[in-house]
DNA sequence: CATGAATGAGAATTCATTCAT
DNA sequence: CATGAATGAATTCTCATTCAT
């Protein structure tokens, strides 16, 4: 976890290593990922341990670390993935449509990561709360230029009267604090309603709420 | 991290121990447990030690075993006094008045909390991410109580009319999701905005912005 | 082995540590740095393990640890002591005396040195062979200003005309080599002459033959 | 590093194995073996690691696993090239001429090894200084029957008046460590001086400092 | 000949924790 | 109360080596 500058910068480029391309390669280090996002999201990157995740892998951690040089460069390549994943749905938001249709459609894909891929949304929680050690400097560069993109969307629909004097800014917060929500805290909304996303209607409650409520607000229109 | 049970226990059991009393006791396992919480707030439960929580509070790590024996018992402490203030502003919201001066207030509170304590929601956060291991016991009783009872304030207000078609259980969601997320994630906003709630005119934006979409959402009326 | 300048730092600087004076622990210390020395002379840095230093000193590998924390820091802590042993006869070659007896006293030193203290030598032998790595700095420094100094002395010497035309430098490395490589090469002395500089008899003529060479060399004089 | 005899075994019979013929397996076989030098001299047989040999001989690891089943046998080759090259001058040392002109010679050439072949000594020094576990058998006999031989020659310059009270074996003794220190304690004498036997003004002064000191001394005749 | 996969045996640390003083 | 000693259990990572293709 030292080298802050290489880490990023590996994260940036994806390194084509020397030959790592069979199909029980690629196999294998899917299958890695796939764990290691399992257990990183139950125990964090310091609670996390290389046998614990090649036992999820059903592999040996020797043959782990055969894939994966350090533990590190696994969590590197598990942040790498999600990074992707969480930016996508982000760039689909355009102003060619009407806010309602955009936000919703944002929101949707949002909460859909989160009912999909629970673990992701939680290793990224870790690594934020955490302080964002690896991933601050993609955050910083690439982060900051999509959402200031989008926040001019917002702008251009706020000039049209199309939507209210909010902060185009916050709001994006919103609504990712709001669906993630549904996934880094699922232990506490499964612990108070005994239900979680796994559950449709729930799911379906979920959803349409955070949209009527980010959409409309509590207070009855008129 | 064995021993579920008995840690619940002495979570719900406030243990009187072998004679606490004196004023530096009191002093040295106050600043032992915020020296934790800002330990266990970067690097979890696993990744931090008891001798950077020691080096924290500047004392020794033999000092600390002194005053708690394992570091468990440690995080056990701080929980529970996270929890205390957690669930505090929830016991105030009350039917008396209207909705939006209600759900102002507890906004409010929240926020409060994030801004004060931010270090002390992340470690809230890191528990329940990696699925509340310890306080589950806890948000299936006491906060489930205490949920279920301010569900049915806001189930009045929406039989008044003086709140819309929303899914209480979820709008209570929302409300935490949007409030602790400047807390929790304040590296990422950071890393975004360059400012934090520590940004009086950024946090009075973001509260602002926060009651007025959850309240009135972004849509414009009429 | 990576940090070489703060390796080097703390060769120079005797970091006074947090309380390292206590009885016992000037005890075990030294216990592990002979115990290090026999070791590291036999196996080198690599070849050398944290558990065959232990138990070279009757200790537990975790005991070592606790007063060194790491075999790196023991190493740099063996390579101190011996640096010092190592250049202190050559601090004492002065010019007040005439050649034979001072040159004959620095050879007589040297031996003591490779006799009492042979592994001492060899982990020196084996540093220097390996590339110095760790102590070149100082070489660099304190010992090309010390043998700058006492080549002046030979020179003065040879302006008198009570030394033949050598060359001082070279003439220094000769005498080195020839008292060390009875510490160093002892096994091939030993195992060609089943003897070594234990024996008396074999000690006495190996320094006898030495000065004797060195100073009138094999060809007899007229 | 285990079974010393049957090492030994093959070190002094050369395995005919299962067909070495083609060209490019000598060739490979012989950039193996240059690569090792250069790596086993730098680390150290334990330093050493196969995977550095093979970078070094710009070979696969298991390339090189394919020419040298093991560690041990590509240290042992490479040990006894060593050994074949570090004995010949010596048999070259007859009664024959004066003892001026052969002492001379020896001096130059086992200089000239060290010049020529500076790791490879530094390999052999090694070996010797971690106590000979692997090629003491051959010290014992081989090096011990010439050695003995060559003695016999300096005692009959010695009987013809030729050469002085000098211990032959001893003497034998200071010309391999004076020859020697130059390629073995190279890092030591280039930090101190800046300068190595690869410079020719260098090499020529320390050959000459070398020839003058051993055969005449320092102190000056008459 | 050569390469990818897999494995087992260490080795150095780290860390919580216990014991003594 | 506080500090120095000591220990045992993990944990990451390195490396030689073997297997299969």
């Amino acid at each position: 976890m030292k080298s802050k500058t290489s880490a990023v910068k590996s994260l940036l480029t994806e390194e084509p290593g020397a030959g790592r391309n069979t199909r029980i390669q690629a196999q294998n280090r899917s299958k890695l990922v796939d764990a290691a996002t399992v257990v990183f999201a139950q125990f964090g990157y310091s609670g996390a341990t290389i046998e614990k995740i090649a036992r999820e892998a059903s592999m040996s951690k020797n043959n782990l670390l055969y894939y994966f040089k350090s533990k590190e460069e696994l969590y590197l390549t598990v942040l790498q993935g999600i990074m992707v994943r969480w930016l996508a749905p982000l760039e689909d938001l355009q102003e060619d449509m009407d806010p309602v249709a955009e936000i919703s459609a944002y929101i949707d894909a949002k909460f859909k990561f989160s009912r999909m891929q629970p673990l992701s949304s939680k290793v990224w929680a870790n690594e934020i709360i955490s302080g964002a050690r690896i991933i601050r400097p993609l955050l910083e560069t690439q982060l900051r230029d999509i959402l200031e993109r989008k926040t001019t969307v917002i702008k251009a629909w706020q000039d049209e009267g199309k939507i209210g004097e909010i902060h185009p800014q916050h709001f994006m917060f919103l609504i990712w604090a709001v669906s993630q929500t549904y996934a880094d805290f699922s232990s506490q909304i499964d612990a108070v309603t005994g239900k979680g996303l796994k559950d449709k209607d729930f799911y379906a409650d979920a959803v349409e709420n955070a949209k009527r409520v980010l959409l409309y607000g509590v207070i009855p229109r008129s």
